[in-house]
DNA sequence: GCAGCTGTACGAGTTGAGTCGAACTTAGCA
DNA sequence: TGCTAAGTTCGACTCAACTCGTACAGCTGC
């Protein structure tokens, strides 16, 4: 479970590009806000829906490898419907986005959530679905 | 700042009605849910607006006394949008509301809070409009 | 090429939330 | 008794979000 790293970079003090400690090579993400531009309306406002918090909780303890394709998931609803919102999670700047040849594989943003809301993917990673 | 107490009850095991450890004689709180009805999407929901965002962090930070009236806020709305916003954040479970007399003051329940979603009150203290 | 797959884009229908005015209720007080 | 102030309730409007079907674009492999 990806979910005690304690946020290494700790302060919120980077630019509003993104400084990816992460292996070369990827694709670039797709257009996301910078770790200073995420509102914690926007963010909480993102996450108040079960579905995108199913998604954002199975990838924070699901995902053993590094991003997942939006099939991964396997939610019962319309292609258009996901896309839908996993878009509405990235633009609230609590997924990054990558295109891998056809697919389009989303991580969750941890260090820059981390750092900006402390404990706020904690609360996410303990919830449950309508317990 | 009341923004220090750990939620001194700590686990999540209470009844569905409150055990007050509040002072004797005050009016019946208005119908709230119960601690562990607290459902996070739906208190996530509630705090991704920012007037509400600011109620509940001025509550947070100022309230010096115990509980406060609609009007202590000065917010700049009519008070049929005000009301709106205080039944969604009370069936919410994010406040609790009172009527003394003509006003219906308005508390944070901290501890129900701090219990069911540590550190997600510190996020709202935290928070700053349009930064 | 052409099928098959992943996912987007667009548009329409529906629902729900926010905003507010106007009328009402209630408490306190002169 | 009547005024005033705090707040609710109701209804209407607007607007954004959710849902989904359909059509389309791009990659992959036969």
């Amino acid at each position: 479970m990806p979910r005690s790293m304690p946020g290494s970079i700790g302060a919120t003090g980077a630019p509003a590009v993104r400084a990816l400690p992460e292996p070369p090579g990827l694709p670039e993400p797709l257009p996301e806000p910078g770790r200073d531009q995420l509102r914690l309306e926007t963010v909480l406002g993102a996450l108040s829906d079960p579905l995108r918090l199913t998604i954002v909780r199975k990838l924070l303890l699901e995902s053993e490898d590094y991003d997942h394709s939006c099939g991964w998931f396997g939610l019962d609803r319309p292609k258009s419907s996901l896309t839908h919102h996993f878009k509405a999670l990235r633009e609230a700047g609590v997924t990054r986005q990558r295109q891998y040849g056809l697919e389009r594989r989303s991580q969750v943003r941890v260090e820059d959530l981390d750092a900006r809301f402390p404990g706020l993917l904690d609360l996410v990673a303990a919830w449950t679905p309508q317990g």
